[in-house]
DNA sequence: GTCTATAAGGAGATAGAC
DNA sequence: GTCTATCTCCTTATAGAC
């Protein structure tokens, strides 16, 4: 990182937070000014305009991963292990859905969803698209190797994801109410429940 | 309705729609009279500030019926029937979920997320809560009279109604984009993989 | 890179005529 | 109930000194 930029980090981290609490709108320059130590004017040093932070935020954040980057060796080796590869997974991705920035980044998307930033429409349904393509193929995988029963990988995908969406809302959505515990304890339910369904 | 109060529902309606687009905040009191016909100062002879009319807004919409007044007579005849239940359930859910209003509203939920309004904080998690406290009631009198098999109905009532809302997320979420068919046609899947789960 | 000062317009809200 | 006119404060953003 070169030096120049700690503020401009700085900037963007408080950004985040305020903007995931009161929105992009319900936030002043002065709000965000004030609460990284600076006059407004400096805001200006690093970037163009307030609705460049915000694009630069969705630049940083935006690529959603759908917990692509979860699946490391250690996951991709339990594949044969089909419910216990679902409740390891499970875990690293509400553990990763409960960390702080993540939690931030999810209400500023939920509250301007539908806004255009770039010419990007900013999208809830991105995000729950690209999480079920990527368990599209794995179930798919699972299927052709015959580790869980016939059936649709598509039918299959929803059903597993949805449950942890409704988990991440209900306990992974408030910051100042966030329940790990919970949340990782009603996804292993989940995933018992949704093993009996698809094992062979 | 009272003659005086035809336009203040106006006010009302189209507040519901600026403030679900471009959330609270980023509505300003002149754009509301504009889209009303009005100039900002009427507003002010129905409402009493730009707050009052969100607080209005919950008032009217707010309490959540979490599809309780869905279960009619025809409904309720059905317990014994459980997967014709569910999926008559689903499909007059959805019906209501895509009704414009019923999506303005959710949008605004999702955009003040969070806010506080004349003490009470604004919340999708209550949207949530509610519809799981009717399907575990609704489950807990399934086992009973054995019309599904055993097991918690708090889980059973999670992993029905999750994708319920997934799919309200990606076919109901947007007004440009609404896909009631896709919706329907993706919650008969649900209904039909869950109900091979509960079966006894 | 941050400061002070200031521009130019938008915000919510009120007063008083009709 | 709606209008015109107006108030006061807040908003984003820029200019130029240090």
């Amino acid at each position: 990182m070169k030096k120049g930029e700690k503020t401009k980090n700085l900037i963007l981290a408080q950004s985040l937070q305020l903007f995931s609490k009161n929105g992009f709108s319900g936030t002043s320059v002065r709000d965000l000014s004030s609460s990284v130590g600076l006059r407004e004017s400096a805001i200006y040093n690093h970037f163009s305009s307030k609705k460049a932070i915000l694009a630069e935020i969705f630049e940083k954040f935006g690529q959603s991963t759908a917990g692509l980057n979860l699946l490391d060796d250690e996951l991709i080796n339990m594949l044969n292990k089909p419910q216990k590869f679902m409740q390891t997974f499970s875990e690293k991705l509400l553990r990763k859905w409960g960390d702080i920035e993540e939690i931030h980044f999810f209400n500023l998307v939920l509250k301007e969803n539908g806004t255009e930033i770039n010419g990007i429409k900013i999208s809830v349904n991105s995000l729950l698209e690209d999480a079920q393509k990527v368990w599209v193929m794995i179930f798919t995988e699972m299927t052709n190797h015959k580790f869980i029963k016939k059936g649709s990988p598509e039918i299959f995908a929803n059903e597993f994801i949805a449950p942890l969406f409704f988990i991440r809302m209900k306990f992974l959505l408030d910051e100042d109410n966030i329940d790990l515990k919970s949340a990782i304890k009603q996804a292993n339910e989940h995933t018992e429940f949704f093993w009996e369904s698809i094992k062979r």
